[in-house]
DNA sequence: GCCAACGTTGGC
DNA sequence: GCCAACGTTGGC
């Protein structure tokens, strides 16, 4: 036992992560509207992964508009709690009812997101592949990717950042 | 465990 | 609306 910090539960790091919507379902100034959503709905097993067992409460958000003419990055919003158990599964009245899901193991999760704010300017796709190479790795920018709940490095999201105008 | 068929996502 | 890419399902 020479390293002593093996005995203490080191600090987690600051997660950051993007989270596609379609504006018409649910767009950036609905988000504003609501302070706090919960992030419900989420139906892909990869998605529930990172938010079961990554993300936590303070992370960083990056908030996407997809599906829509300008596909872009539109807000910042913070991760407000970690993973319970989505609710809509079990709603047969809900379009994200699932019937194989038991209520003793919920099979879909969901976390809150909080709303920081809009980006001065929304940051296209475009844009965002002109610097497809100092953002190699976004998960974002590979090709047929469908992930709605994604992590982003620390060093992308700092890069993202710098790209919105002052 | 393979893989074809199918449904969905999402940019264009 | 098109279609590439992907995830899921289900027969075998």
């Amino acid at each position: 036992m020479s390293n002593v910090s093996q005995n203490r539960a080191a600090p987690r790091a600051l997660g950051h992560w993007l989270l596609k919507s379609e504006p018409d379902e649910f767009s950036i100034d609905a988000l504003a509207q609501c302070e706090v959503e919960p992030w419900s709905g989420v139906r892909n097993y990869q998605a529930r992964n990172f938010m079961r067992d990554d993300m936590r409460a303070g992370d960083r958000v990056l908030f996407y508009h997809s599906s829509c003419a300008q596909p872009s990055i539109v807000g910042l919003a913070r991760v407000a709690s970690g993973a319970v158990p989505d609710r809509s599964q079990f709603d047969p009245q809900s379009e994200y009812f699932d019937p194989s899901s038991r209520p003793e193991l919920p099979r879909w999760l969901q976390i809150d997101i909080a709303f920081e704010r809009k980006l001065r300017q929304p940051i296209s796709l475009t844009v965002l592949r002109q610097y497809a190479e100092p953002l190699q790795g976004l998960a974002l920018l590979n090709r047929g990717n469908r992930l709605s709940v994604m992590p982003v490095s620390r060093e992308h999201f700092r890069l993202i950042l710098t790209l919105e105008p002052k």
